[in-house]
DNA sequence: GCCCTTTCGAAATGATTTTTCGTTATACAC
DNA sequence: GTGTATAACGAAAAATCATTTCGAAAGGGC
């Protein structure tokens, strides 16, 4: 894992659909080790998985809620349940466990405020929850899935324009 | 945009890797038009990009925080350039601009708690902020960037396994 | 029925990925 | 210094895949 894997991953993470060649050519190296380094970064499980990823507009799913929960105490089977009813649904494309007052966190994605009363509802007929509070997002101001790359190896860094 | 068009989105969102042959085969068709109307998704945008999915792990970035933002009231320039500002940090993944009680909302990612502090004195060297609260996540339940596709379409639903 | 438009599929072409092979660099023991 | 092992490199061949070309089939209006 050295500066090239970093300069690699880095434009991987903007756009996977560059040839090895090219890529290459950016990172200063030819299309075999490129290629391999790539490869190896796959087998390690640093590159997860390649997708596209979608207009939130043009499939209408422009609003955001995001959905605090609060549970006081439940048993162990409660939790587990709920875990697995929430991950079906196909709004929830984030969902964590948090520190501090609230307990579980949802980023819900829908097309208006009419489309997430009607998935609230659908929710709430699987498992019933004590206390939810739902706040809408007025606007995405960034969004992005490239995770920094600062914070790999400790050493070796030299942290340049790479 | 038909029920094939969805079928190739839904599979795209989970692995764009797939040869086109390959993804032509899963959706019954063949690889001219299956082709085709990838490449008429990306010129419509509703493909916007392809990209690598890293371990949040592996890189080092496990932590997730949540950072909430309350600002009082602040003159069209502050927000200009608070916004300028944060959506500079890679650590900041999502930036929302919220209804309701806090104004803001980030999502940070960072190998620790010491590195969240550390982030936090940058930011607010750089802007001053009036009022901030760090929650942190303690485990990422669910993470995907796959949109829900059942509400393109209004009409055409059919809405069966595809 | 006929024309127009659209979507389809088979096959040829061109580009890219992946493998193969030989070379070069680096480190370590002696 | 010399020898040897290990790991990374690069050029070129082979295999696979994306893209184009062409013609045929399917729907829609008149």
């Amino acid at each position: 894992m050295d500066r090239l894997d970093r300069k690699i991953l880095r434009i991987l993470q903007e756009d996977s659909t560059l040839a090895v060649a090219d890529l290459a050519k950016k990172v200063g190296l030819s299309t075999t080790p490129c290629w391999r380094r790539i490869q190896k970064m796959e087998e390690d499980g640093v590159i997860r998985r390649r997708v596209a990823l979608l207009d939130p507009g043009k499939v209408n799913t422009k609003v955001t809620v995001f959905v605090s929960i609060r549970t006081a105490s439940h048993s162990i089977e409660w939790l587990k349940r709920f875990s697995e009813v929430v991950v079906e649904f196909p709004e929830v494309v984030e969902f964590y466990r948090m520190s501090g007052d609230v307990d579980y966190l949802l980023r819900v994605v829908v097309p208006d405020i009419g489309a997430y009363d009607a998935f609230y509802k659908r929710l709430i007929a699987k498992i019933e929850i004590r206390d939810v509070s739902s706040v809408f997002a007025m606007e995405q101001i960034k969004y992005t899935t490239q995770l920094p790359l600062d914070y790999m190896m400790i050493d070796n860094q030299k942290s340049g324009e790479d």
